[in-house]
DNA sequence: GCGCGAAAGTTGACACCGTCTACCGACAAT
DNA sequence: ATTGTCGGTAGACGGTGTCAACTTTCGCGC
């Protein structure tokens, strides 16, 4: 537990780093603990001394991909400017898309654990969802039209799903039959990033819809 | 014997009943081939005549959530103008999402079968993908700014997913600390739309958008 | 040094699961 | 009457998660 007991939680790391490599080569539904505790030599038992269940491991590494995604839109070019700044944290978060695809594709997993069973994990999520939120609220307040918080949350998952969606298209094999040039399939997902500028830049169509009110 | 009375190809369908209600009652992967059987009352390897595996029932009834999502996207109230039909596309969308959760559900859970062994669930979901993007081509095509094909597809799937994220968020219980009036939570999916609206009728950066107040 | 108690690891069992194989009755066509 | 297919049954195999009991290891107060 302490810091000093080095040693003691190797085999923790050791299934977690396992672990990460058995998804990669085999997918997360085929993950087992037992395949796990057999690569790395030990009972099949072991790494229930680590983790509670096969859960709780998932949990885990689920929440690490949540930080490590965290830290890299905590490095994104900084600018005062809101929008640039928004658009930076953009381009943070394509950039770890494709160098980390793996966790990212985590993140995303809907065969997560439950999530009130794994506070941590919900913890880190809401976290760096909160980073993207932070930059879409100043992004409305700069321009002077501060949003409420359930609005917010609204406009903050538009522009985390659009995101999302790009860059998850890059992944599937849905476009290998157009074979586009490599250097289209790196705009795509900043397509994807100046359309959502587009739309939070521009107001939302003031007339068109049945009631609009509360800006 | 006991639901053998009927005929001859009853089990099939009583088997994806089941099999949907066990889904949601306990989630898609605690599904298991032996409960449908224990639940219908026949032998654990009855399902197998009628399903070469667990994921070839499971590809059936995705095949079907996006056979009948299709069908709700075709049944739109229609219209001339592209603007408008697209709109209402999405209004549609929304209406298919909560109006049966549990298919929308399944035809974005990541725990598919491996697609290319279930050659007709992925005809289905490209069938219901190529609506959504026959909508947004129309409405470029009627800007006078006809759009290429992998362009076409990345709009197609801005706005699929946009919407996506927005209906799941309505879905998950990230909402419920917010307690928001049932009429926001009405609104939301609509509100993304609206967005989706002002992304498409602002042409990219690039060049600034020739007046089109088509609404 | 010693002893001890907790932690880490092992072994074994249990109840599931998917799925392969073999068997069996009904029934249709030859 | 024979044959074959179809839908269903029964049993087995290897795999899984995880509970329980056991043994080993190791840090720490004495």
């Amino acid at each position: 537990m302490t810091a000093a007991s080095g040693r003691a939680e190797d085999l923790r790391e050791a299934c977690i780093a396992q672990a990460l490599h058995i998804i990669d080569e085999i997918g997360l539904e085929r993950l087992s603990m037992r395949d796990v505790a057999r690569r790395l030599g030990v009972s099949h038992q072991a790494p229930y001394k680590h983790f509670k269940s096969r859960d709780h491991i998932l949990a885990e590494i689920i929440r690490r991909a949540f930080d490590d995604f965290a830290d890299a839109l905590r490095a994104r070019v900084r600018s005062d400017n809101p929008a640039a700044d928004f658009y930076a944290m953009g381009v943070a978060y394509i950039a770890f898309a494709q160098a980390r695809p793996l966790y990212y594709r985590l993140m995303f997993a809907s065969t997560l654990p439950e999530p009130e069973q794994h506070p941590q994990m919900m913890i880190s999520a809401r976290c760096a969802y909160g980073l993207l939120r932070d930059g879409v609220q100043v992004l409305f307040a700069a321009r002077g039209s501060p949003l409420s918080p359930s609005e917010l949350d609204l406009e903050a998952l538009f522009a985390w799903s659009s995101l999302h969606g790009s860059v998850s298209l890059l992944r599937t094999d849905a476009l290998t039959p157009l074979d586009l040039a490599p250097q289209t399939r790196q705009r795509l997902a900043h397509h994807a990033l100046d359309r959502i500028g587009a739309a939070f830049l521009l107001t939302p169509p003031a007339a068109a819809p049945p009631e609009e009110d509360a800006q």
